[in-house]
DNA sequence: ACGACTTTGTGAACGCGTGCACGAGCGATC
DNA sequence: GATCGCTCGTGCACGCGTTCACAAAGTCGT
């Protein structure tokens, strides 16, 4: 049997902080560290040292007592975990604003991910480059993904096109949708789907914001309330 | 005392899913919809009817049972307690490509948020265009912050100057930053950073992808194992 | 070779959020 | 105005993830 793959089944909060890791690892490899402690990687992930041991103890021991660990090997093990091991295409849908910024985001070769195709249903958008990639009709997106296997797809569209465009891709064969649409998209079981929807992070922290002025509004105003307790 | 002020401490998870209930509460308004049940807003939101009505709980008794919830007055009440009542200025570090793209958002001032102004430290970037505002130096960032009133900050520099953006930010008196570099900002306690990371992301959807090509190959190996266990 | 020190890996307790189930309240209907 | 049906609000149990605490296991110095 093969030696160590998918032991448990790791849980989502672990898989988010993964990339956290790798990205801090290979930044101290970089920088010739060998080896760090849980603490360490703690420190600079803002976590918990346990949850970083608890974390990377999903993957297997890979680490050594009174040392800590192996950096390289750290990375390694990580990127394996991730799917990165291999390339990954990845084909964009919407060429607007949203899609020519992650079309010219250098960083996104980086990992390994290469950008199979851009899409638009626009005519006047088709044709067009897009960090260096020529945009394509939506109506090729089934041949491209087929041709270059891809199975990620990023939805970069307007939110009145996002559920077709959705449609699409799970019709063409994509299985991983990041969607920065702000709609629920609806698709078949089997296909994940990661929302980042820039409305709601500015909205959640607008809540902050508000919050911490109504406290002060709270303190600066009449004392004959009785104490509420005002979290730092 | 004021009617309805933060009765309780609202869990973070709830907060979250507010801007998501507004964003279709919104869209169901405009179509003329006048009363929603939670079990419509949970359909449309791809969530579970208790948890709606759990969410909604913490703002208040503001639905009717046997009706459902008025969809104007929920709308006004998440808005307020979202903060959005009244107008945000928001200032934006870094004006590359993503910069650019958050510039010339259009549904940045939808909500009420305001940009007011690009910045860069790229003098060959300085005074260019970007969705309409001229990019003015960082240097005039705690002018602009100050004459304005801004109390949020975008950080799309490139990761090597995300920290000293923030602590820019921070010394200028902006106590919310939205972090698209992928570092982990160290902040005063008080400050809230919320963080979006693309490659986090990317590296999410290839891990459960890669995950699906490992039980697809185990299924078609040979059946010599024990019945392991893979969920759907 | 041995003891002191360091750091991992993990069992166990805790806390938060989710989902169920049901009582309470409101509107409609006769 | 009483009954019926619908939907909210919420107490409660469950499950997941976080954190603590500690034994196990390795290194380093003498």
């Amino acid at each position: 049997m093969s030696p160590h793959r998918s032991r448990r089944r790791i849980p989502d909060a672990t898989i988010a902080r993964l990339p956290v890791y790798l990205q801090i690892l290979a930044e101290q490899l970089e920088a010739g560290v060998e080896n760090m402690s849980s603490e360490d990687l703690a420190n600079l992930g803002g976590v918990n040292a346990a949850k970083v041991r608890k974390d990377l103890s999903y993957l297997g021991s890979y680490g050594t007592r009174g040392v800590g660990y192996e950096v390289e090997y750290l990375v390694y093990q990580i990127r394996r975990e991730l799917g990165l091991d291999h390339d990954w295409n990845v084909v964009i849908i919407g060429a607007g604003n949203l899609g020519q910024a992650l079309g010219g985001y250098g960083g996104f070769s980086e990992n390994g991910y290469h950008i199979a195709g851009v899409f638009d249903i626009d005519e006047s958008k088709v044709d067009s480059l897009v960090g260096g990639v020529r945009v394509r009709h939506l109506d090729d997106l089934a041949q491209v993904v087929a041709a270059r296997s891809v199975s990620i797809g990023v939805i970069a569209t307007p939110p009145a096109a996002a559920q077709d465009a959705a449609e699409r891709l799970v019709r063409s064969g994509v299985t991983s949708i990041l969607n920065f649409a702000p709609v629920m998209l609806v698709v078949p079981h089997g296909v994940t789907v990661r929302k980042v929807d820039l409305a709601v992070e500015l909205q959640i922290l607008s809540y902050h914001e508000q919050r911490r002025v109504a406290a002060a509004t709270a303190l600066r105003s009449v004392q004959g309330e009785s104490g509420r307790n005002v979290s730092a």
